[in-house]
RNA sequence: GGGGUCGUAGUUAAGUUGGUUAUAACGCCGGCCUGUCACGCCGGAGGGCGUGGGUUCAAGUCCCAUCGGCCCCGCCA
């Protein structure tokens, strides 16, 4: 065992040395960031989780001290003790939080050495794939520590909130049963039972409606959750909830609960102070204004509805459009006179993907406009539209004719590549809004049947009920999401509480009651033994980590993420397993 | 399942229309240096271009396949 460390105890993180300090003698612990040779003099940038501060090794502190200074290497672990002292007139480094002091070392113990690191420590731009393999070492980079480090604010931040408010914590499962709704399970084989298989939560979902049934009233977790689904640049295969229900509430308590809990982790992991309550918007107005149900509201150029003045366009495409039932509708970027002709042009890829066949642009001239359509308008149509979008001279105007989804899709997208391209978003704001009234169902062209819109417990509005047979897609749901900066950070909705709704609307999705039963009557048992009316909300705190770190990368939030193959670089998984294995679990690879 | 993009010393990158022994910076190693903080100066080592085929007199440069990183569509109740 080191000498140094059964008899010294830390008495700083090397970020905390300061000015008053000046004369302590202290003990450091660390990692040598950078050495700085001199020959006579040894400068070491010391480096722990808190911060940086610059350690002197002067030859006057002895051989023993000295020699051992010159071994010191990037990156291995010290243990030192020395002076701090108010540093010499005009040689502060305004670039270091301990910039006025440096302590001048009397004792050193190198603890471990260090090979030479793949990569240094305050370079930025280090491939990922070298960053994933070496996960370890990336993690002691600041920038990422820095993450984790408000990530575990907010998870204590949340508990301390639930806690005041009466919540109990619970954790659920893991090995839990597969389900046929939602996301691709991941499947863990039963040993036991031969053939039979788990799977990993995709939510605590049915779990948490179980403990109201149980009476908890108030629960909340903060749990993992697991989808086989592609990955993107906010989605990882497993990834963090923060999972809330609670019994006896309606809506508006849920979201008034949920403002407190948002207000509460802002403040104290960002001491932002939220303004309180936040807007909402309805579903249908989401989609018709921002064509997404996550709608970024930090800026405005709006989907304006042009179907009404083209549906009988001088211009063919607009006109048959709109009699085949699509939509023609439009946005505005103002004064965007500085995108070219050939950037005008290139917007039309934005919107491919989307499955727009195409963008037809127009420039807001004082009298007309430069536009390849425009020679195909009316003059009065031309002039009904720059009024309805209040086009002025320097304005852009972009549209999209299709069938009322791919319009959305294109146009929504558009408008927040415009919005980023142009610089319209204040990165500082903070702008939530619920999205409610939500369709409780929508058709699948693929399945060729109605599936749920968040998951099937979810509660339709008591009045719509008569239309979960006549018209199904006008069924509204008792579901809100809560969105920040155009990304869902949150939703739930009020639950079924009663066996005979529940029971129509597996119906009205297709599962038969022999399904539902085989699937859910563990679900459906506990709703008949006097189950509360509830509801809840979870929020994803990866997400929600992401925006307050401004991170552009679901990866930087999370301390051993996955690559978009769902592979860990840094141990290897998945990975084979052996025959003996998959024998005891009978399986078999095919 | 599909589209795009990238892969060259430890790291980050350059590498013309294919053409001698593949460049640079940082890092690394050795030496010198008592106030630096991206320390400085001198010297040195290190890769055959993700992998496998092919075209060619000649391939890092062209073609095919394959592996891997990233972004997106589908998918994600």
């Amino acid at each position: 065992m080191s000498q140094f460390i059964s008899t010294e105890k830390r008495t700083h993180y090397c970020g905390q040395v300061s000015v008053s300090d000046d004369g302590r003698e202290v003990i450091l612990f660390g990692w040598a960031q950078r050495r700085r040779d001199h020959g006579g003099v040894i400068f070491v940038d010391l480096r722990d989780r808190e911060g940086i501060v610059q350690i002197v090794f002067n030859p006057e502190a002895g051989e023993s001290v000295h020699g051992e200074a010159h071994k010191i290497r990037n990156e291995y672990v010290l243990a030192v003790k020395g002076k701090v002292r108010r540093r010499p007139e005009g040689m502060d480094n305004p670039n270091l939080a301990t910039g006025q002091v440096e302590v001048v070392i009397s004792k050193l113990e190198i603890l471990n050495e260090s090979k030479t690191p793949p990569f240094s420590f305050d370079e930025e731009d280090i491939s990922e794939n070298v960053r994933l393999k070496y996960r370890y070492l990336d993690l002691r980079r600041p920038a990422v520590q820095k993450n984790l480090i408000l990530r575990s604010k907010l998870a204590i931040a949340t508990r301390q909130y639930f806690n005041d408010n009466g919540f109990i914590e619970v954790e659920t499962p893991f090995l839990g049963k597969s389900t046929p709704e939602g996301a691709r399970d991941y499947l863990v084989p039963s040993r036991i039972s031969k053939g039979a298989f788990y799977a990993l939560p995709q939510s605590p979902q049915i779990f948490k409606q179980l403990l109201m049934v149980s009476g908890f009233d108030r629960y909340f977790q903060i749990a993992k959750c697991f989808r086989d689904e592609d990955l993107r640049a906010d989605r990882q295969p497993e990834f963090t909830q923060i999972d809330v229900e609670m019994s006896f509430i309606t809506e508006e308590d849920i979201m008034q609960m949920m403002e407190g809990l948002m207000k509460a982790i802002f403040k104290a992991c960002l001491n932002r102070d939220l303004p309180l309550p936040f807007p909402r918007l309805k579903y249908a107005d989401a989609i018709n204004r921002y064509g997404k149900d996550n709608p970024d509201i930090r800026f405005g150029m709006e989907i304006v509805d042009l179907t009404p003045i083209v549906k009988n366009s001088g211009f063919k495409l607009f006109a048959e459009v709109a009699a085949a039932g699509g939509v023609v509708k439009a946005i505005k970027a103002d004064s965007a006179a500085a995108l070219s002709r050939k950037d005008l042009d290139g917007l039309a890829d934005v919107v491919a993907v989307y499955g727009a066949k195409g963008l037809a642009w127009a420039k807001v001239n004082a009298a007309d406009w430069t536009s390849p359509i425009f020679k195909f308008l009316k003059p009065e149509e031309a002039a009904a539209i720059g009024h309805t979008m209040n086009a002025r001279e320097g304005d852009v105007l972009f549209f999209v004719a299709d069938m009322p989804k791919v319009v959305h899709d294109a146009l929504g997208n558009l408008r927040l590549h415009l919005g980023k391209r142009l610089n319209l978003i204040d990165p500082d704001a903070l702008a939530f809004t619920w999205i409610t009234e939500f369709p409780l169902m929508e058709y699948s062209e693929t399945e060729k049947r109605y599936v749920s819109t968040h998951h099937p417990f979810t509660s339709p509005f008591l009045e719509d009920i008569p239309l979960m047979t006549t018209d199904p897609g006008k069924v509204r749901a008792r579901a809100y999401d809560l969105v920040l900066n155009g990304s869902e950070i949150g939703g739930g909705s009020i639950r079924i509480h009663r066996q005979d709704i529940q029971a129509r609307v597996f119906s009205a999705l297709g599962l038969s009651e022999e399904d539902a039963k085989g699937k859910f009557g563990f679900l459906l048992d506990a709703l008949e033994y006097g189950a509360p009316p509830h509801g809840g909300l979870a929020f994803g705190l990866d997400r929600l980590t992401m925006i307050m770190t401004r991170a552009e990368s679901i990866r930087d939030v999370i301390a051993f993420p996955k690559t978009q193959k769902a592979a860990c670089l840094m141990s290897d998984a998945p990975s084979r397993v052996s025959i003996e294995q998959l024998m005891e679990l009978s399986l078999k690879i095919v």
